[in-house]
DNA sequence: TGGTCTACGATC
DNA sequence: ATCGTAGACCAA
């Protein structure tokens, strides 16, 4: 690469004002070692001493706007002590480069918010009030070997990663409580990730109970501010241990012992925006620059994990047995294909509608799970047959209650047409079945029974979700019903059955993942019913009873899943047994967009063919258009991840040249 | 008129 | 942040 010119440098990353890339000049001697990320001694300002800055990008020219009579010259490259700050800017370009993105996105995903906030008095902690004691089970025999396991490892300073394999109901959460433990007792910090949506009172409980007040909690509810003073416990030594989202896999930690990833299946893990980070990768990379170790945990492992722990490369801690003696509940499959034969159109098979009467009889409670909000899934028109569709997306708009047409994907509102908006026809009709319709068809077959429903329609309203799921845990609500929010992390003693609506109802279903997704979905609302001493009863309603991921999971069968999971991935050449690069061209012109998704395509096929790469592209996605953005995918496949990286290098550079001047938007996604 | 004080804005 | 400066304000 030729050696640039000039370097975009952050200047003393602590003030909000000072939040954007200043240009100076390389001078020839520094231009081998200026790469981005590395730390610089700038003059700024006018003041007499240097300052610390990084270098965040490269480039030949300076750019427009900037006086060139002004611009000064890095003076030297920064001494190598590593503070907290270096370790940040070192793991965004590390990020930059294994994601494609540029070092501005990187570092802000990276650094911790900085601005305080006006802290907002007398308002109360929303994680700490509201607790009980929790006491930390003794480990069992099986939990201590796997305590051991870890314990000789992280003693020994070595890197190990875990991969902490338990049935639901197997104690994997107190198992790694004990590890966190000793963590500390060493003196150095922890990391739990959870997915958001399973940061439960009773998850925060336990921290507090084993750990008191040296944690720090990180919520999607929180303002700037008290994130701000979470964040700061950390950085202050305050906290020994950060939980919470993906996020918090950036707390200030100078000491890192150890990172726990709970639920490490959970597509949560994944970044929806740039860098669209992958969290075990990165964690993986911030566990190295401490020495840390890794704990991976989960009762449905994720292909590519399982396949790591059966190579070797992570240590396999399996737990199967359940300390509580709660049984393993009954799984009914129930062919929905059958109902129909038998005359039942009802969204109840006959099964699941006698075994929720008896629940109801005995005083026990029943969760109905619904992989779909909104009242119905689309409404069409029975005489040209045309779906209402989205003015800005390329999809049809789902019913809510109030007679309301939504866009799940932007949002977009209009009530329901009493006509065909194409042809006029008043008969138009909803077609399949969301959580609001099932909720009303719930009340109207069981009028005794008290309904409630979560989703995030419903949770819409501020303290909704908790009031809701805390009047379901104190039964004053009978039968819960709700989409995935449902089936993550609660325990509640008195259930004892779980529906599952319509099992092979996938919204991923154009993903090469979707089989994993419905063998998770499927163990995880399983795993709901009978946590208590009352046996539970699972029924899955299907019309793909033989499909592997739903024979599998209801035969609580992982290892049969699994092969066939394999075998299917590696049949067709899919992630984990390859890696896959995804380009997301959008724009808001769709002529534009087929143009430079043409370009663009020719310009990688020229680079991947030298490679035996697997092309792939362009093509329409499911969805072609979202928010007026039409987009098109690009993909290559192999199984060298940082070639892919290079040939994207390649790639854009070859398109900037055709398109010197235009900004082009791309998503950059490497699987 | 000269001197200090303060609010504000620029920093490549 | 940190520094320079324009305008405010005051004592003589």
């Amino acid at each position: 690469m030729s050696s640039c010119k000039y370097a975009d440098v952050i200047v003393d990353i602590v003030h909000e004002k000072l939040d954007k890339p200043f240009t100076y000049r390389i001078p020839e001697e520094l231009a081998d070692r200026a790469v981005p990320g590395t730390p610089v001694n700038i003059p700024f300002g006018t003041s007499k001493r240097l300052k610390k800055g990084y270098i965040i990008a490269l480039k030949d020219e300076p750019g427009t706007g900037i006086d060139p009579s002004r611009i000064k010259s890095v003076d030297s490259i920064a001494a190598g002590n590593v503070s907290l700050e270096d370790e940040f800017i070192s793991l965004a370009a590390w990020m930059k480069d294994r994601y494609g993105c540029t070092m501005s996105k990187a570092l802000k995903t990276v650094l911790p918010v900085k601005k305080e906030s006006r802290a907002r008095a007398g308002r109360k902690d929303p994680v700490s009030d509201n607790r009980h004691e929790y006491k930390l089970h003794d480990p069992n025999a099986e939990q201590k070997d796997a305590i051991d396991r870890f314990t000789e490892v992280f003693d020994a300073g070595t890197q190990g990663i875990f991969l902490l394999f338990g049935i639901t109901g197997s104690g994997k959460t107190d198992t790694y409580l004990h590890m966190m433990e000793h963590v500390i007792r060493a003196g150095r910090k922890v990391i739990l990730l959870i997915p958001e949506i399973s940061l439960t009172y009773q998850t925060i409980d336990r921290l507090y109970a084993a750990f008191g007040d040296r944690i720090a909690v990180i919520h999607s509810r929180l303002s700037p501010g008290e994130r701000y003073e979470q964040i700061s416990r950390c950085r202050s030594g305050a906290a020994d241990i950060i939980i919470g989202p993906r996020s918090a896999l950036f707390a200030p930690f100078k000491d890192i012992g150890l990172i726990v990833i709970d639920e490490e299946h959970d597509g949560a893990y994944k970044n929806e925006n740039i860098p669209r980070y992958n969290t075990v990768d990165v964690a993986k990379k911030r566990a190295q620059m401490h020495n840390a170790c890794i704990v991976l945990a989960s009762a449905t492992p994720s292909p590519e994990s399982y396949m790591n722990a059966l190579k070797g490369d992570y240590t396999l801690l399996r737990l199967t047995s359940r300390p509580g003696g709660a049984k393993r509940p009954d799984i009914e499959v129930i062919d929905m294909r059958d109902e129909l034969r038998k005359g039942n159109r009802s969204i109840f098979s006959d099964r699941l509608a006698g075994l929720i009467r008896e629940r109801l009889d005995r005083k026990e409670q029943v969760i109905l799970f619904m992989n779909r909000r909104g009242y119905s899934n689309f409404v069409s028109c029975r005489s040209c047959g045309n779906a209402i569709k989205c003015p800005h997306c390329d999809v049809s708009m789902t019913l809510h209650a109030g007679h309301r047409l939504v866009c799940h994907y932007c949002g977009y509102r209009i009530d329901q047409p009493d006509r065909c908006p194409d042809c006029g026809s008043p008969y138009i009709a909803e077609f399949g079945v969301g959580t609001q319709k099932l909720e009303k068809m719930t009340k109207g077959a069981f009028p005794d029974a008290r309904v409630a429903r979560l989703d995030t329609d419903a949770t819409a309203g501020k303290q909704a979700s908790e009031d809701i799921l805390r009047d379901f845990a104190e039964h004053r609500t009978d039968i819960l019903i709700g989409t995935q929010m449902v089936v993550k992390g609660h325990d509640y003693h008195n259930v004892t059955l779980v529906g599952i609506m319509a099992a092979d109802t996938s919204i991923y279903a154009s993903r090469y993942d979707s089989g994993e997704r419905t063998f998770e979905l499927i163990a995880q609302a399983a795993g709901r019913a009978g946590r208590g001493d009352k046996p539970g009863t699972v029924v899955i309603q299907t019309y793909k009873p033989e499909h592997y991921a739903i024979a599998n999971a209801s035969a609580d069968c992982f290892d049969g899943y699994y092969e066939r999971e394999m075998a299917y991935r590696k049949l067709l050449n899919y992630p984990p047994v390859t890696h896959i690069w995804t380009a997301q061209i959008a724009s808001t012109d769709p002529v534009f967009l087929s143009e430079v998704s043409e370009c663009y395509s020719q310009i990688i096929r020229g680079i991947a063919e030298q490679y035996n790469a697997e092309f792939i592209g362009p093509v329409d996605p499911a969805v072609s258009k979202v928010k007026d953005y039409y987009r098109k995918l690009i993909y290559l496949k192999h199984a060298d991840h940082e070639l892919l990286l290079k040939v994207k290098e390649e790639a854009d550079s070859q398109l900037k040249l055709r398109y010197p001047d235009i900004l082009i938007s791309i998503m950059h996604d490497f699987t």
